[in-house]
DNA sequence: CTAGCATTCAATTAATTACTTGAATAGATT
DNA sequence: AATCTATTCAAGTAATTAATTGAATGCTAG
């Protein structure tokens, strides 16, 4: 029957994208990758996962079509293959959030501060941006931040915040932001700021959502190398 | 280490939504379910699956948040969680689309039309319903228009088309539409009808996606019984 | 053109998943 | 209370998936 083959067809294609949404390890690369190009290596040095398996899981995700892959020089640097990628994983967390309730459990549990740190959306931080009355913090790795941040963010990681606190200005509100709504980065910090006496808040989303939305950004030059 | 178990439990939880999404199935249920209400058995008489099949493939899908289940009498009724589950599908589909070659060769092959027939966006299906240019054509089961469908539209199931052509005016443009952007009864139904001699268009998504945007439904009042 | 490096491939093992079959449960109807 | 009906549960098999290890490939730079 016509009908049935081309909706199973179709069907198991939609499903191998879902495939590649069910394993944690590579939901993790995605949120790396969402950030800017990686290569294998260092997507490997920033998971608990070996080169090997590093490499598997992205081509399983290559073949659904969720990101690309272009060597340069020795590396294979891989990317996401486009904003709608962004939009389903931020469908997908969406839906996580909303109806599973161990994920509001698992947040509650890692997290001390009251009503998830009051997050604040992107247009209201551009609203208070254009009236410089905050400071926008990325405490992302250097390396994600120079990939594309947003524009006027200062970039202290979250390991150095302690050593830094000196280059934020205590009288100004402070908004800090890192790689979604359930990167722990900008919890810490929210946190950590408080507790110094900075007045703190966490963006809504993280910079993958800023930059989809068409909202102003910004990157660090990179001479050829 | 604090963030680390906080990440990976995170993630784990996304993956249990991603596993939802990985069977053929599973998506298929999903499509059925977005059209509305349906108990156990009659989802498993409209797929190929055996009861007790369909019964573990709901529940897994529970699990993962994307329906919820209501007894009613002797039968259990499961319903899609909410419109963000819609807006998830609708971003899988839309990945699949434009970066698994396969799913266009699918497309091209089981359909001869050319450059997909065509589809009107539903600003535009609205615009012209209100200058009654229109002729607004259902063509899923009975069972699925009567649980909701676009305002005015009329029902032919696509079985039953070629024997109520006379129901059609044929001097009005036909825009017929089904269960989403892939549901292969509208592209039938245009193909059909334009053989007839009648100016026919498909409705670019289906009903889930016109009810989650707003745009005016109705239902077919059922008796209690 | 050889040595070194990043990535991929191939083979194996352990764990998970899909589906079938038949029994169990929980409500409704007689 | 007994029976019927829709769904779920439980056990088993076949198939798929994740991760490890070590070898192979394909560039690059000396």
């Amino acid at each position: 029957m016509r009908a049935n083959t081309f909706k199973s067809d179709l069907f198991s294609q939609f499903a191998r994208v879902g495939k590649a949404l069910s394993n944690p390890n590579r939901l993790e690369l995605l949120e790396f990758l969402a950030q800017g190009a990686r290569s294998v290596e260092s997507l490997a040095n920033s998971t608990s996962l070996s080169v090997a398996n590093t490499s598997q899981h992205l081509q399983h995700l290559r073949q659904a079509g969720l990101v690309t892959s272009q060597k340069k020089g020795l590396k294979v640097y891989y990317s996401i293959s486009g904003d709608d990628v962004i939009h389903l994983l931020d469908s997908l967390r969406d839906v996580a959030e909303r109806h599973i309730s161990d994920v509001d459990k698992i947040v509650t549990t890692y997290l001390t501060a009251k009503d998830h740190l009051d997050p604040i959306p992107a247009t209201e931080l551009l609203k208070r941006v254009k009236q410089d009355l905050v400071t926008v913090l990325d405490v992302r790795p250097k390396e994600e931040y120079d990939a594309g941040h947003v524009r006027g963010a200062i970039n202290i990681p979250i390991e150095e915040l302690e050593q830094h606190l000196q280059q934020l200005d205590p009288a100004q509100e402070i908004v800090a932001y890192c790689r979604g709504p359930h990167c722990i980065l900008a919890f810490d910090a929210v946190e950590q700021l408080r507790k110094k006496g900075f007045q703190a808040h966490r963006l809504e989303k993280g910079y993958p959502e800023w930059k989809v939305a068409g909202l102003p950004i910004e990157k660090t030059i990179s001479t050829t190398h």
